[in-house]
DNA sequence: CATGAATGAGAATTCATTCAT
DNA sequence: AATGAATGAATTCTCATTCAT
């Protein structure tokens, strides 16, 4: 099982990359300032401008970091199995154990809607998770495993719910661990799109 | 079936608001500067701070307006039956259909999490959106045509299912109108959670 | 002896004025807005543009009212005896009587340094009650009544001495009445001043 | 015999606080705006809004400054004196030699009223100005140098005749230098006040 | 005469960025 | 590499004034 965790921030950049993800999940993005992320970060100005180009710059380049990092996690956690079925648990349970192991990384990738730094208007859920969804369908379908329902419509439940559970917990909408939800969510969401 | 097209705005407190909520939903909350908002309304800044006493209370009257019809449209379509599958196809087609006559209300209510607005940082959707979704398990489990699962995952499969198909037609992940989905959605919908 | 009192405001014009004087030495000039006249005076901005040009012309016309009254004053009580000494002591009656009357009055008039109204910067006690005490000296030398010292310095003693004792009890610095001391007051600047 | 003299400002910091002084002096705070003072000190709207927190903190440090800087004259040169008459010539002497050396320094004490600044709306001079002229009075009665008249009009006198003849020369009401008048002032106030 | 919605020039303030030390 | 004083474009908001009703 792939270890979740976040290595503590040990270089400036990385205090400051951390500390900027904490404050543009709970500010914003455009709220924040640098100022913001310098006391945050317990560094400079002139540190912020020596690691990054701008605070644009310092947003794109978080932005990829934490993308890479879901990916890596996706690759080794979800697409390595031929099996729709099993391929949902693990992506549920992985969404769920982020959510309870990392909820600023989490909320992150939920929310962040960064128009400054990429040219569309997605969040990484939209992007990248929504491809993590189709994969797992191809491969159900091949496998016939998964009913022949409209692409769209599969796509939108398994990521959805997977989703929304995660947001409500997030929000703190909800209270209470993921972890021992996810066999439910799992099994609910196979008896909607099984053969 | 109720008309959910807005009427066209007529007076300059309502174009001012028309124009908040697209320039909210395309450039975000911060980004969007009064003169973008005068602009766009053809009205002037000083109207803008006749009728609002600024920025934030702008906001903050759009959001209560645009829950306020929300709710509205919620109660007369969704909330009026007393059986859980067709209340699940009434809140599907509402969406859908509001999702395709009306994009950037849906937009709104699907992403403004205006912090400046309400104390707490979530979208219509996670708060709103949720207590439909309760009150039709509610009636569902009343009347046993619901599995007896855990709230949190029976929820997030509702909300999350439908919220997610009109996430991706409104970012435009996914062509084509959503009205022929409406019963594909309800039935995998149900599949999954009846009896 | 001249009624000191003013007569209330009964027509929209005066009312205007007087709560344009109020503001004005509450708030200042600057910082009392055309609103807070409007609500003070219980009329409307339209009342306030029907009867003065504009907020410089208010003060204008205010200005000229408060001097004319203040003059009429000085002519009836102080400027028509032909002795420094009782002339002296009319002067200090009259200020002190106002004071007591007519608070708002009086800090208009030591106060106000209408800039934007009269294109020097002094108050009516420079202007106007300068002209006062130059008048008695004037007669007092005459009469072989005053020392012949520099008329600057028997200027400033007995307009100065006047005025700061109205100034300390229009700034509250000093409590009680100053009628029972209009007598100490003009005895102590003759004991200054006469041969 | 202290310096009166004010250094010439050398730093950021006190430049703006300088050029401050002037432009409350000439125009009144209000009419003042931040580019005034950022042309007049030649420095930049960053510069001002990195050294104080905004218009009205720069007014409450220059106030500060001005009261310190002024009571620091004081203590030197007036109140080390045990003796009245010997004190009021020379607080006498200090206004005066004052109103010649920085006239812009001398107008800030008479006439800055800055209600934004301290919740009383007092001159320094009505204020810090007093505590000196009761602090003589003290000391003339206990050496029963003074007549025994009420306290509030011989602090009306002396403070007012000397600041009226100030205020004379500093609104350029009188022509000439002030310096010549010092020992003709006060020995007319001694003959007010003398036993 | 009276009203107050609408206007926009001008003010205070913020904050990303630069650069000398 | 690190620092933070200095810069000024851009933003929000105020308020005197106009004018249709």
């Amino acid at each position: 099982m792939t270890d979740l965790t976040a290595s503590p921030a040990i270089n400036v950049r990385d205090r400051i990359l951390d500390a900027a993800m904490r404050l543009f999940v709970d500010k914003g993005y455009h709220p924040t300032t640098i100022p913001d992320i310098v006391k945050a970060s317990g560094t400079s100005i002139g540190a912020v401008y020596h690691h990054f180009e701008g605070k644009e710059d310092l947003a794109r380049q978080l932005h990829q970091q934490v993308i890479a990092e879901f990916m890596g996690f996706v690759g080794a956690e979800v697409l390595n199995g031929s099996n729709a079925e099993t391929s949902i648990r693990a992506y549920t349970e992985l969404m769920f154990r982020l959510t309870e192991e990392r909820p600023y990384f989490v909320s992150y990738l939920l929310h962040a809607r960064p128009r400054a730094v990429v040219d569309d208007n997605l969040t990484v859920c939209s992007r990248e998770g929504l491809e993590v969804t189709s994969e797992i369908i191809r491969i159900g379908k091949a496998n016939g495993e998964i009913i022949d329902a409209d692409e769209r419509v599969l796509c939108g439940l398994i990521s959805g719910t997977i989703m929304r559970i995660v947001d409500m917990r997030a929000d703190h909408i909800v209270p209470g661990s993921l972890i021992a939800l996810v066999d439910p969510v799992a099994e609910l969401i196979w008896r909607a799109i099984r053969i």
